[in-house]
RNA sequence: GGAGCGGUAGUUCAGUCGGUUAGAACGCCAGCCUGUCACGUUGGAGGUCGCGGGUUCGAGCCCCGUCCGCUCCGCCA
């Protein structure tokens, strides 16, 4: 750092070459250590501490001042660096072989008491969010916020180098009508109209590629009014990308090199590329999800040939009516407490079960040595089944299989919850460094949403169908159409996702028209869109990237509040300034815009029946 | 919209079966202390047990309601 007005170095540069040298610190007192005589004070700024003496032989004046130090006072010393006396280095300090005796101090700014210590954890999770800017000085916060400064610095230079343009997109754009709820602005100087917060500034980047820039980016904030989690704000950070004359695999490899510099930034280390992949199918034939988790296994497996022919009605009739039965081989659960199945059932209910209660078999050895196969089920197998069950499942001592039968989409969902939850229970992957990026691959284009009932798209409806898929989409097969759309993911997280799009104005209104968006609608709406692709569009495609999320596992952290200065909490308000605020009647009547809500009042609740 | 967990000193927490004056650690305040680094030591202050109601001779503890925080489901193209 350069020498300013206030320091000479920082709290986390003098080393034993600098002893007999005069310096100026300056920074937070840390702790302060008063001897009665001697008093030693940890001198922290950003870079660390440094041991500051106050000797009364060395100046009384400046060593009686000291004895007012309080922590987190914020002063300037000036003094000798000095090797500490032998015997009395610390090793835990960078600077623990020296220490500053001040000749001379001023304190800049007095401390009152802090509403909690900065050196200990605190679960009250309001405070730490009133006074945020005390919760970003303690040394975890800190570092998880220069961290993200770090992976998103390594995430331009890495896209500045492969030839990509950032370009800001509008903040003021239009809502969408498809996907989240819209954050609205009233815009005044179009009496009635609004304008929304991006979602994504999906039809900005692809209009860029009309423009011809050929490759943009954008580390773009993005607004969804919906409700929150902890991986989930409404507003949050993505790392947008969009490039001309490309292809799948030429984004997924981009792609995998944007993010091995990221982490590479963050935490020095070198993943390996190339990412496995998985088509969607497989993905939820196997792990239930479209975003799996593969540090475990306790895969889902197809038991369709074990009960094809089975007895047990339940199971064969399922079959034979054209749904699945799937099983999950939870390795080692057998100790399941009552309470951890309950549970289970709950999520597999909260999930679609149609049943009360998880088949299961549970397999451990008795106290006579021999092992007992426990199920409400195992009575209605053959040998020859039973036998089958057991080999394709791998099923030992201590396992507990769980069954379900329904159809593939119910199966998908509730095994996939179940498998995630038992890894939950079981603690699976506590304490775990496992990195396992992959890619998901040729998701659906088209879902049929019952609520709507209508077709939705999966991705978005720029989504460009798999070419040999196009027959399908004509044929009014919908729900058979596979897209070039890609989702990167890493330990169950979704980091990010993407598509090749549409460029051509006559397929995109053919997708509009499926998605049930009317002729006029499509010219209100998307007129500036069809009319592009008429003028020379590119075939392109592109990603975008959680940078929240990516900040957030980099960091370890289970959060991504702890990766955000300044986050809303569960309710979408900021507790420290107590925004949203409500605003005066002239401000609204500028905007023409009155509030139609009113207060529930008790009495009127309480007393309805009575009145009436 | 729904489910779960939590709310006790400034902070982190304990508080047994409903029973005396609600405790500990850290922090805070004051004194002592010249080599500590989570300094030590002596003493002290600090509580609307989230809020409201109920049950009870008696409620931090049980019941009802409510508010706040967190997690999850729905929702998030």
């Amino acid at each position: 750092m350069i020498p300013n007005a206030y320091r000479s170095l920082h709290c986390n540069a003098i080393r034993a070459e600098h002893i007999g040298q005069n310096v100026t610190l300056a920074g937070w007192v840390n702790s302060a250590r008063d001897h009665g005589g001697v008093i030693f004070v940890d001198l922290r700024d950003r870079e660390g501490l440094t041991q500051v003496v106050f000797r009364p032989e060395e100046n009384a004046d400046v060593a009686a001042k000291s004895h007012d130090l309080r922590e987190e006072d914020v002063i300037q010393v000036t003094g000798r660096v000095e090797q500490r006396l032998t015997g009395t280095e610390n090793t835990k300090l960078d600077t623990g072989a020296v220490e500053v005796v001040v000749t001379t101090f001023s304190i800049l700014n007095k401390a009152d008491v802090l509403p909690f210590q900065l050196d200990r954890e605190l679960s009250n999770e309001d405070m730490r969010m009133k006074y945020r800017y005390l919760d970003l000085r303690r040394e975890r916060m800190n570092k998880n916020i220069r961290q993200r400064h770090k992976i998103t610095n390594a995430a331009r230079n890495y896209l500045d180098a492969e030839g990509f343009i950032e370009v800001e997109t509008p903040i003021l754009s239009n809502p969408t009508p498809e996907g989240a709820r819209d954050f609205l602005v009233p815009a005044r100087l179009s009496p009635s109209k609004f304008f929304a917060l991006p979602q994504a500034p999906q039809q900005y980047k692809q209009l860029l590629m009309v423009a011809g820039l050929e490759r943009y980016f954008q580390i773009a904030r993005c607004f969804r009014d919906e409700d929150l989690r902890a991986d989930r704000q409404p507003e949050f950070t993505q790392i947008d990308i969009e490039a001309s004359f490309i292809q799948q695999n030429d984004i997924i490899s981009l792609v995998e090199g944007l993010l091995a510099s990221m982490f590479k930034a963050g935490q020095g280390i070198d993943i390996p590329l190339p990412f496995p992949r998985m088509t969607y199918q497989e993905a939820m034939d196997r792990f239930g999800s479209d975003k799996p988790d593969t540090r475990f296994g306790n895969e889902i497996v197809d038991m369709a040939d074990v009960f094809a022919k089975s007895e047990f009605k339940i199971f064969r009739t399922t079959l034979e009516n054209g749904g699945v039965v799937r099983a999950i081989n939870a390795k080692g659960f057998a100790g399941i407490t009552t309470g951890q199945m309950i549970r289970l059932n709950e999520i597999a209910i909260q999930a679609g079960m149609k049943v009360k209660q998880l088949a299961f078999i549970k397999v451990e050895r008795n106290e006579a040595g021999v092992l007992e196969y426990k199920s409400p089920l195992w009575k209605f197998f053959g040998e020859e089944e039973k036998a089958a069950l057991i080999a394709k499942l791998g099923v030992e001592e201590n396992d507990i299989v769980f069954f379900y039968a329904g159809t593939w989409d119910e199966a998908c969902n509730i095994l996939g919850r179940v498998r995630l939850e038992i890894a939950e229970m079981q603690e699976t992957t506590k304490g775990s460094t496992a990195l396992n990026f992959l890619w998901v691959v040729d998701f659906p284009l088209l879902a049929y949403s019952p609520e709507d009932q209508s077709w939705v798209a999966v991705h978005h409806p720029f989504t460009r169908p798999k070419a040999e898929d196009v027959p399908l989409l004509d044929a009014g097969e919908y729900g058979k159409v596979r897209a070039e759309a890609y989702d990167v993911v890493l330990n169950g997280y979704e980091l990010g996702g993407g598509s090749i799009r549409i460029h051509e104005s006559d397929l995109q209104s053919k997708m509009f028209s499926v998605l049930g968006v009317t002729p006029e609608e499509q010219q209100i709406k998307f007129r500036h869109i069809l009319e592009a692709f008429k003028f020379g569009a590119p075939p392109h495609g592109g990603l975008a990237l959680g940078l929240d999320r990516i900040a957030m596992l980099v960091a370890g952290e289970e959060s991504i509040r702890e990766v955000i200065a300044f986050p809303k909490n569960n309710k979408a308000c900021d507790l420290m300034t107590d925004s949203p605020t409500t605003v005066d009647f002239k401000q609204l009547r500028e905007l023409y815009v009155q509030s139609t809500w009113k207060e529930k009042k008790k009495e009127e609740v309480t007393a309805s029946g009575t009145q009436a």
